[in-house]
DNA sequence: AATTTGTTATTGCAAAATACAATAACAAAT
DNA sequence: ATTTGTTATTGTATTTTGCAATAACAAATT
């Protein structure tokens, strides 16, 4: 951990995932059941493997995720939440939500529309089946 | 505005303010009663000018900011939040709550207690209160 | 009128982050 | 043995950021 800005916790939050990519990762974790870097480097947004390798690694050490071996293949990782990086729920859920709002080329699709009609329950929800999953 | 990655709410989110200085500037008009250059210049993370005027003017062409020639000053320019800058508010809470509970050297003060005991009641109170203030 | 001060913005250069392409390490599967 | 799948590294080009100096310009001061 590098020397921080200041003792504002929203500056101390904004150094660690205040990037492009790190709340990518984690809603695909979060909201899309991916566990691994293939997965991860799958998605639409096209990141580069290796700002992926660097960002897992960062979250890693500042755990919000950890990585273990894969119990179905020796040869595989997966990543899971801990409590910090489930923590991390209704900040995803809020961007979702204001982006959906401002941005016509972004329709709400299901989870969308739920959020929009009741984001406390969504994020009940979703916050109970994480802590089944989380490290 | 660039190409999109995806048509993912959250991923353009993070397209307009995913990097570490956009929601600081945004905190400081919403927070902290700042509305010109040289008082988001004086906050205490030490912003270069050069990205200080990059992301007012980035922020302004998104319509989360309007920029004004102060009534008091004719010599100074005053921004302040849209209705869809004013919207950043749950996100900024929550990004605050969570850098509060997870880091030791960002005790809570008043604001950061008051949204530990009952958040929702201090995302409706502030947000009323911006309601007076936006463009 | 000339000078100083305050506010916002620009420029130049170094450092860091990101994008992109190629490929390495290595275990599992064939 | 060879191929395939998964994760990671390396090299190079481009973009973004950090930092220092300073410019533009209006208001205030002398």
């Amino acid at each position: 951990m590098e020397n921080k800005r200041s003792d504002c916790p929203i500056s101390c939050s904004l150094e660690i995932f205040g990037d492009k990519w790190s709340l990518l990762i984690i809603r695909d974790i979060m909201l899309r059941e991916k566990v691994s870097f293939s997965e991860f480097l799958a998605s639409e947004e096209k990141i580069a493997t290796n700002i992926l390798v660097n960002r897992l690694n960062l979250l890693e050490s500042e755990k919000i995720l950890v990585k273990e071996v894969s119990p179905l293949n020796k040869s595989k990782f997966v990543y899971s939440l801990t409590q910090k990086g489930a923590d991390l729920l209704p900040i995803v859920i809020e961007i979702m939500d204001w982006g959906a709002k401002y941005n016509k080329n972004c329709p709400r699709k299901e989870l969308g529309k739920r959020i929009k009609s009741d984001k406390p329950a969504v994020i009940k929800e979703l916050s109970l089946a994480l802590k089944k999953k989380i490290k």
